[in-house]
DNA sequence: TCTATTATAGACTAATAAAATCCACAATTG
DNA sequence: CAATTGTGGATTTTATTAGTCTATAATAGA
């Protein structure tokens, strides 16, 4: 059980528009350079991001990728549902339907840290990094 | 990120044996069958449950597996750990070293969901399961 | 209007991991 | 010795993740 490459990518390119350019916009290019990823597959995560509502697109010349406005309320959640998606991580596979007694406290466990990864929003992390 | 199916199998399991055969040896036939999975894989699971020390196997005619003794101790965790092994589900890919300020918030996320795991005992579960 | 730059979308490939099977072997009972 | 049971390794199948490639659309600036 580990998050995918592609969460790691989408939290560092997220700290990184948080904490270097939370208002001009970055081109993937760019970010992939500073990151040292390949830019193509950046892209379909910062894509995803797009479409989850935490940063916003601008095609064309010095276009990119730029924060939302309420950049003070993205959380690390925000990031990695947007990535990973929504479903819990825990399905139970037999047939005794949503009662079983496994998947509740499994999912509760899960709820305890989505707790902590809503909490804690990105820019609390900006703010650190810078010092 | 997904626990896996084999999780979800060696849960179930040890839910059968500890709330139906808390001493004496149950086979993997039976097992499987109980759990209407396949017995050569469940027999893999159930492998890994042994060499984690939480549960015991006797070959053999009338073999089969049994709790160990202390079964009052046995959390979800430790089963979750048996099967999925105990490596973090966060990993920065990054070069920065240890020191990923974005790692640190996931692992402690991850903590906090082990906390729930480790102190829920699946004999808990039992005593519900049978009223 | 043309060109360069940028994002988006979809098809595609490659690599890795999960799920499952099969078989040979060892241990134990009766 | 024969039947029953667990263990280990090799192998296959299937699903997921990681990554590439190409075509298309939008926009800025010359």
């Amino acid at each position: 059980m580990k998050y995918s490459q592609a969460t790691d990518y989408a939290l560092h390119a997220m700290l990184f528009l948080v904490a270097e350019a939370p208002d001009k916009p970055v081109s993937v290019h760019l970010l992939a350079e500073k990151l040292g990823v390949s830019q193509t597959y950046l892209s379909k995560m910062l894509t995803k991001l797009v479409k989850a509502g935490l940063i916003h697109s601008i095609s064309g010349a010095n276009g990119g990728y730029r924060l939302k406005r309420n950049q003070e309320d993205i959380s690390f959640l925000d990031i990695i549902h947007a990535i990973e998606g929504t479903t819990s991580m825990f399905e139970c596979s037999f047939n005794h339907g949503n009662e079983c007694l496994i998947q509740q406290v499994v999912i509760d466990a899960e709820r305890q840290m989505e707790q902590v990864l809503k909490s804690k929003k990105i820019t609390e992390l900006a703010k650190q990094f810078k010092g």
